[in-house]
DNA sequence: GAACAGCCTTGATCAGCATCAAGAATGACC
DNA sequence: GGTCATTCTTGATGCTGATCAAGGCTGTTC
């Protein structure tokens, strides 16, 4: 498309800033991107890890009111938000890509909502493992502990732990430097 | 609109359930609906109220992947999706709907991920007061302690217990049957 | 390969909320 | 107005996960 333009940026880049600019349209085309929340005090919840295919945001005008930050090297494609939804095709692609967003949102209100620890990481695993394989099928975590953390609502301490125990318990196995295979039930 | 019918609910009558065939939009022109996702072990979770002039959900086709039920009496317009995605101002009220609900979930996410008792069901006052005041000010709650702790992912008895701390405190006041003024600070 | 920074792990202790339990208020129905 | 079901409140206790603290691992830089 013409109104299209293509970014590139290493990791741990941000993208943009809550404030900035509502203009554009932002599609992965490569990587994964972290969109999150900050508090006054400095908290943060990340809300999704947007990967190839996946838009960043859907506002489409005004300010923008969370951030976005590569989490590995990323490669984007750009369009001003006019052009985009007088698109036929972009229009579709936005439409369809906000309907998969509400249902991983929904996806994740019930995973604070209503689970211990061990089922948060569990499902949190399983959302991962939908969007990030490897070519032999095992489970990519390009994000550190800390971000686990922030999108699982729990503190870095309780991701460590719970992984060091399936990983003792063999459920959960190491295949490569970020690469995970689940191997039996996690949920217990 | 041609294609559109009517329907009118008692209080506490079920709208769909999971399974349920996702073929037509569902809009709310009177009362209040909550949409919610049960668990195998009986667990909900309450996603959203939904409020007049809003859409109950997204899904296009297929089946439905949760529940909606009438907390109050209600009036509804339903509409075959085709029919309404086809007509422009449906299809842009649509279009709103969704980044409404997008935001809306996002903020529910936030809830949920990072804040303690206290400041979920503040939150929560304030996410209702938005959208359910009465013409004098007040919040209106129509829902029960048990729907409020499954839309803040806490027991009955902790809202029951920072309701009453509230009160007592003064900083939030019964107005009403089912109506309440906030008159400080809730944080705390 | 030594030094350093960032990330991760593990243990000990603590606090917030869940759970369990009992009773009070509210409202519907005859 | 009395009875019953439902909802709400309040108290006592316990568990899960947060917090505090220390040390190990990994990777980068010179």
């Amino acid at each position: 498309m013409s109104f299209e333009t293509h970014r590139c940026l290493a990791k741990h880049t941000p993208i943009y800033f809550a404030g900035d600019d509502a203009g554009e349209l932002i599609k992965v085309t490569k990587g994964v991107v972290s969109v999150f929340c900050i508090f006054e005090d400095g908290r943060r919840q990340i809300v999704d890890f947007v990967t190839e295919g996946e838009l960043l945001h859907f506002q489409f005008g005004g300010e923008l009111d969370h951030y976005a930050e590569a989490l590995t090297d990323v490669e984007l494609v750009c369009a001003p938000v006019n052009a985009a939804l007088s698109d036929t095709a972009w229009a579709e692609y936005v439409f369809e890509q906000m309907r998969n967003r509400l249902d991983r949102e929904r996806r994740h209100i019930t995973l604070l909502g209503q689970k211990s620890a061990a089922e948060r990481l569990a499902e949190f695993l399983i959302i991962v493992s939908e969007r990030l394989t490897t070519p032999l099928g095992d489970i990519e975590l390009p994000m550190t502990r800390q971000e686990i953390a922030d999108y699982t609502g729990l503190t870095i301490e309780t991701v460590s732990r719970m992984f060091s125990r399936w990983m003792r318990e063999r459920r959960l196995v190491v295949t490569g430097k970020r690469t995970y295979r689940i191997e039996g039930a996690l949920a217990a």
